[in-house]
DNA sequence: CTTAAATTTCAGAAAAAACAGAAATTATAA
DNA sequence: TTATAATTTCTGTTTTTTCTGAAATTTAAG
């Protein structure tokens, strides 16, 4: 019945364990996540150890790491005490929960920290100046990168989808570049 | 003279470091392109070791690392045998050549994988239906982010950057999502 | 309230990654 | 060609992360 029955599914969710440790998470938090995406029904803990062979405090673990990232979420299943546990399904929102969770824990603190660091620089006045303006190049640089990214994660998904089949062809909005090749 | 004098640079060089490991790169290999980044000159191999305060074998590494993500090359400076070293400082650059290098390292074997599954499991016929769909939509979302991704990334720098300035506006070029806000 | 099931926390073991120092290789200059 | 400087590779150690099993806590049913 279940998805750990077919071994197409579970080599998915061992390569998926894989290249989860290439990107931030543990092996064990990716493959949980896999099942779960895969399976059509609600698991409980128990099934999860036995579906991968996880100690019960690692997938533990996984289930609240995985919920801190918002792609995961526990629900009830009538007549059963135990704790059930479903995946996002739909895959936009999956990602752009993971991309703002990421975001949140990974570059804002290095933009606090660069504000934190310019503030400083621009006291200090022995210090080269090709030092205070790479930082300040980082700052800005960064924080014009989140800051598009804020506003687009704002758009509609169906406008945003629109948006990515236009592709390259949004350069056509651009005044000055009809001619649109790289570099 | 050099960038290791400075606290504020050294207090950059040690945070950028710490935020490398959650992005991938190890410590060392964070702080030598941090310590290259702000350096106005090239620096050769020993005089990073001093200035970090790593070993030899260590430094050779993660210049190398680097270089293979494209973002740190060799120079030759006059009248010295040691090779030196400086890092892009074209902030965009620098990104465009990590991400490139991070797509073909971590989303082409995924993409491979996901396309060689979704062959065999058209194949099999003793499946739930869910599991093929579901492999499948992965596969054609990740298809759809890196097919974009592709195109953006053949703009020309300017337009690129205009866009990003344009920010949420750019949905006014979508038809049938005049009012844009999320959801 | 008591009891038992379910879950989480914690401490230590196992595994993986990062790093140092030495040995080996490569490249340059005399 | 030989000697020496520079660099890389290799091996073992240290550090960090992941994972397990047991103990503690929480939750819910009776």
């Amino acid at each position: 019945m279940g998805v750990e029955k077919y071994p197409e599914a579970m080599e998915f969710i061992l390569h998926w364990g894989e290249m989860g440790t290439h990107w931030g998470a543990n092996r064990s938090v990716a493959q949980v996540h896999a099942l779960l995406y895969l399976s059509n029904q609600p698991l409980d803990a128990e099934r999860i150890c036995e579906a991968l062979g996880l100690a019960r405090s690692n997938v533990s673990n996984a289930l609240k790491d995985l919920q801190g990232y918002g792609v995961v979420r526990r629900t009830h299943v009538p007549g059963d005490r135990r704790d059930h546990f479903v995946a996002e399904t739909d895959l936009w929102d999956m990602f752009m929960a993971i991309s703002a969770e990421r975001k949140r824990r990974e570059i804002d603190p290095i933009i606090s920290k660069l504000a934190e660091l310019e503030q400083r620089l621009a006291e200090s006045n022995d210090l080269p100046s090709h030092i205070r303006e790479r930082i300040g190049r980082m700052h800005e640089f960064i924080g014009t990168l989140t800051n598009w990214y804020e506003q687009v994660r704002g758009l509609k998904k169906s406008t945003l989808i629109a948006l990515m089949k236009l592709g390259s062809k949004v350069a056509r909005f651009i005044p000055s570049s009809n001619k649109n090749n790289s570099e």
